[in-house]
RNA sequence: GCCCGGGUGGUGGAACGGCAGACACGGCCGCCUUAAAAGCGGCUGCCGCGAGGCAUGCGGGUUCGAGUCCCGCCCCGGGCACCA
């Protein structure tokens, strides 16, 4: 800025350098007053003396960041203002607020970063925290400043291990539909009123199987299963973090289905609960539909199909069509085939079933050889021809004695119901097209509609071909058949879940170490809640053992398992000193955000996760007078992205659901309402040799883009290095101002809508404040311009209508469009010689959630001391919403042909006789048909 | 393929079934200024000199009245995908 220029601008105008210097103080004083401090009904952080104590409670809370070495760009705060803005409006409204933050800090980043540069994970994510922290407090958000968390902290994840214990201490109870802790179970076993799985008197067992027979009913478990094991990461992976061509979500390396030995939490143990309970929570449908999907389930029935061998178990959702089964298909990798497969091919074996082999165990063979060698693409290739080959078995179809083939096949999944279906051609597409290939018969069972010319049939229609059930429709036909099946033994109604229990371990450095030992049985032992924390133990080497990509014979070797001194250790666990063995897995990085709304609440209490008094005041359920629907407690507003809707939001659930379960909290679920922020994302531009291009420098001509003088071609997508289009809020701030840059962040669009980012525009909300400010202070002079005279009938009218109007935004965080009612009282006021108080005082209120640095120094000038976090937001005078007259448009047989004004509280009839007199002209002399007086709206009248 | 969202000016977006385009960006014009910036004021959906007509992805329907409700398409974004 020349000095001519900086001369020009008035001395007290609403600069970018005054907001800075404004912001700043006001940053300060919030910080040494503890503002936003929200008191808790006992314990260290209660404060009888709070303006809010006693007030009713809102929870607020954000989904926390990952504090990644790149900071914050402006897409990154716009949740966070929202949930600002929102709480400031709350807590003036009387609330006791509780709005805290923190961050989700264990993770890949920072351990790849040390295992590049030998740094340790800590110090680089203290200083990202120390980064991410400032450049929160530069956009004055309003946080318990007593309250931050990081998940990597000690003390914090003490009570994730503490959690853990508490998960692996206890069981599911599947008649009381909740989890006890363990040693009910045991209990049980002691007394003989639940069998031990071989039928042995517990007396009889050994310790260790004693033990055994324990862990199996463990929420938290290890058990050797597929796993999806990734060798270019040197770790296993959750079935949610491996995408569907089967690489890993992170670094997109190729995933392997491997044996190996992994924790497991039971969350299928909750899928009914999981399920259930999304209709007591106020989420977004989408969000809702997801969860539903991913969990999956379906109801339906087991049946037993008698073998010369075994009985083979399949799963069915539609029992009502056993009786069109005509054969049946196992997953290749089912423990039944090779028990099934007969020395040579039975009499009858068509040619196309045995894919050209001599016998059926060559034919098993080559066939299980074939899929494995292909990869998950191929397999889900869209051209999806049915494969698969007779195991030259037979079944028993159990209500029509039919002797039926049995196949393998890559369509059935080993990993779904029993890994084993019947094969009902008639009424199942891909049983048709399997039947097609195999030349297998095909007997339709329900009834297609005459104009029916598919193939299977999945419509609803009456019973045929079936017996005893025949003329009944899907439903009755299902009740009626589960019926026979359970008289005789042979099914019964069932349940099953897409949701698999939950891979819990990694072979990482930087995440929670498990609070488990092994001693010489190598079966696990919890640590006694008095050694926790287990801290993590220096190393050399922070990296998993990494593999070639595509060895999928490689074994995990974990970054915790070298620290030999760490892992080799003496305890006394009550039988005396004796030698134990660590558990080297860490936990995922899910496990420390899957709790974290209960540690804001309580989060220096040494003794407990959280008092349970706190909990259940800022939780707890609200009392909902139906004892059928209760309420669930939880959060009472949290916002986040929809890149959350099923993994973090799920497990967390799960969580809390343990937690509940063993009375540790009195919320059933933790986030009773859940809000999707939209993404903010941004241009980017590449020149024609595809080579993105700054695009800061992109000059815009005519509708097209040049760079250097060169055509360029936009594209849009995330804001990003990579793309080179980040924008930060600290040039922002630097630029217009924390104020500004909140306001136009709120201002630009609904909170739930993505929208491109537009520096250019962000001058109209600087410009918006600047006119506020010119409202309260001289330019020139810097003397007020405020007066105590009462304001005018109008300019009364326009402010009640404001405020009625903002009051119902903000409560439904409609923030975009309260700033542009903000705007039109501003701009309504912006012509008149001086501004009366009465409109100042209220406006000024009314924008402090959205610019609040600015309004406090107005509310000051205005000649208030201290803070205007709690002064009373402003209400509207119902008296003065109701108009002296109203305008109503007159349509003439749907076009707007007139208008006429007439007293607020006119009869309908003198309504009716203005508006024909109003539209006389249109009316062409006839007598109308209909007239229509919509009251207060309009009138609408046909020829 | 199935399931969700969503299509409104040059742009971001407003609109209990009731005057389509609030508010803002951009653009144009004016005032102020030696000049420029800032500020202030006016105009700005399209066609038309005008009266007026046409406009919310497309085609139907319900209604006195439809961006909004119903039916059938098209396009964009997202999720799931051989789940028995």
């Amino acid at each position: 800025m020349s000095e001519e220029a900086a001369a020009d601008i008035p001395p007290y105008r609403y600069t970018a350098a005054l907001a800075g210097e404004i912001e700043t103080r006001w940053q300060d004083y919030w910080e040494a007053h503890g503002t936003f401090d929200a008191p808790n009904p006992t314990g260290g952080l209660a404060d009888p003396g709070h303006p809010r104590a006693g007030a009713p409670k809102l929870h607020v809370q954000d989904m926390f960041p990952y504090p990644s070495g790149a900071g914050l760009h402006v897409g990154h705060p716009l949740g966070y203002i929202g949930t600002d803005s929102y709480t400031r409006y709350k807590r003036m409204a009387g609330y006791n607020v509780l709005h805290p933050m923190g961050f989700d800090a264990f993770g890949l980043p920072a351990e790849q970063y040390a295992v590049q540069t030998g740094t340790h994970p800590r110090i680089t994510t203290e200083a990202n925290v120390e980064r991410y922290r400032a450049q929160l407090r530069r956009l004055g958000l309003g946080y318990d400043s007593r309250r931050w968390v990081a998940t990597t902290d000690v003390e914090y994840y003490r009570w994730t291990q503490w959690i853990f214990l508490q998960i692996f201490n206890s069981w599911y109870d599947t008649d009381q539909r909740r989890a006890r802790p363990i040693a009910d179970l045991i209990s049980a076993f002691e007394a003989g009123e639940r069998p031990t799985p071989d039928g042995r008197p517990w007396g009889e067992l050994s310790p260790v199987e004693r033990r055994e027979v324990v862990d199996g009913y463990r929420l938290a478990y290890i058990s050797e299963a597929p796993v999806n094991w990734c060798p270019g990461l040197g770790t296993v992976l959750a079935n949610e973090e491996v995408t569907p061509d089967g690489r890993s979500e992170r670094g997109n390396f190729p995933v392997f289905q491997r044996s190996l030995k992994q924790w497991m939490m039971r969350i299928t143990a909750y899928g009914d609960r999981l399920v259930d309970d999304l209709d007591t929570l106020d989420w977004p449908e989408p969000v809702k539909l997801m969860q539903r999907n991913w969990i999956g389930r379906s109801t339906g029935a087991h049946i037993e199909f008698p073998t010369g061998v075994a009985p083979i178990r399949v799963f069915t959702t539609r029992p009502d069509t056993v009786f069109g089964a005509t054969y049946m298909v196992l997953a290749p990798e089912h423990g039944l085939v090779d028990r099934l497969v007969p020395e040579s091919w039975p009499a009858g074996t068509k040619a196309a079933w045995t894919g050209g082999h001599a016998t059926p165990a060559e034919a098993v063979a080559a066939y299980r050889a074939a899929i494995a060698g292909e990869t998950e693409a191929e397999r889900t290739a869209e051209s999806r021809k049915k494969t698969g080959v007779f195991t030259g078995a037979y079944a028993t179809n159990p209500v029509n004695e039919e002797r039926i083939p049995v196949f393998i096949a890559d369509y059935v999944l080993a990993g779904y119901g029993t890994g084993a279906i019947m094969a009902v051609p008639g009424q199942d597409e891909r049983d048709w097209e399997f039947a097609e290939v195999f030349e297998l018969p095909i007997i339709r069972t329900v009834r297609p509609p005459a104009d029916f010319d598919g193939k299977a049939y999945t419509g609803e229609g009456p019973a045929t071909n079936s017996g005893f059930l025949d003329g009944l429709g899907i439903a009755d036909a299902k009740a009626r058949i589960v019926e026979w099946l359970e008289e005789r033994g042979v099914g019964q109604g069932a349940v099953t879940y897409r949701l698999r229990d939950w891979l819990f371990s990694r072979q990482r450095y930087w995440g929670e170490p498990f609070p488990i030992v092994y001693d010489e049985t190598g079966l696990p032992i919890a640590l006694p809640d008095s050694m926790l924390p287990v801290e993590l133990p220096e190393v050399d080497n922070f990296s998993p053992r990494t593999f070639d990509p595509d060895d999928a014979g490689s074994e995990p070797e974990t970054p915790l398992s070298r620290a030999k001194e760490w892992v080799e250790v003496e305890l006394d666990l009550g039988d005396g000193p004796k030698q134990y063995i660590r558990e080297t897995n860490t936990m995922p990085q899910w496990a420390g955000s899957c709790w974290y709304e209960l540690r804001y609440l309580d989060p220096c209490n040494d003794k407990a996760l959280v008092d349970p008094e706190i909990e259940r005041y800022w939780l707890g359920p609200e009392n909902t007078g139906d004892r059928d629907k209760p309420d669930c407690g939880g959060v009472d507003l949290y916002i986040g992205g929809m890149e959350h809707a099923v993994l973090h939001l799920l497990y967390a659930r799960f969580w809390h659901k343990v937690l509940f379960d063993l009375g540790h909290v009195s919320s059933f679920e933790p986030f009773r309402r859940l809000f999707n922020q939209g993404y903010i994302q941004a241009y980017a531009y590449r020149d024609a040799r595809g080579v993105v291009v700054p695009a800061e420098e992109v000059e815009e001509r005519d509708g097209k883009y040049f760079y250097e003088g060169l055509e360029v071609f936009r594209e849009y997508g995330k804001m990003g290095k990579s793309l080179k289009n980040v924008v930060t809020p600290d040039e922002m701030c630097e630029a217009y101002g924390a104020d500004t840059f909140r306001v136009y962040e709120m201002a630009m669009g609904p909170l739930d809508v993505s929208r491109p980012w537009e520096t250019r525009a962000v001058v109209g909300s600087q410009r918006f404040l600047q006119r506020v400010w010119r409202l309260v202070v001289d330019e020139q002079s810097g003397a007020t311009r405020v007066v105590d005279e009462p304001a005018s009938a109008q300019t009364r009218r326009v402010l009640h209508k404001v405020i009625d109007g903002v009051r119902n935004d903000m409560d439904e965080l409609r923030f975009n469009t309260a700033i542009a009612k903000l705007i039109e009282l501003t701009n309504a006021v912006t012509p008149l010689p001086a501004t009366p108080r009465e409109v100042a005082e209220p406006l000024v209120l009314m924008l402090s959630p959205f610019a609040p640095h600015i309004a406090e120094e107005l509310w000051q000038r205005l000649g208030h001391s201290g803070s205007l976090a709690y002064a009373d937001f402003p209400v509207a005078d119902p008296a003065l919403l109701v108009a002296d007259s109203v305008t109503y448009p007159v349509q003439v047989n749907g076009k707007v042909r007139g208008r006429v004004e007439v007293a607020a509280g006119a009869e309908e009839a003198s309504v009716r006789e203005a508006a024909l007199a109003a539209v006389g002209d249109h009316l062409a002399g006839r007598d109308p048909r209909k007239v229509i007086v919509v009251p207060g709206r309009m009138v609408s009248i046909v020829l």
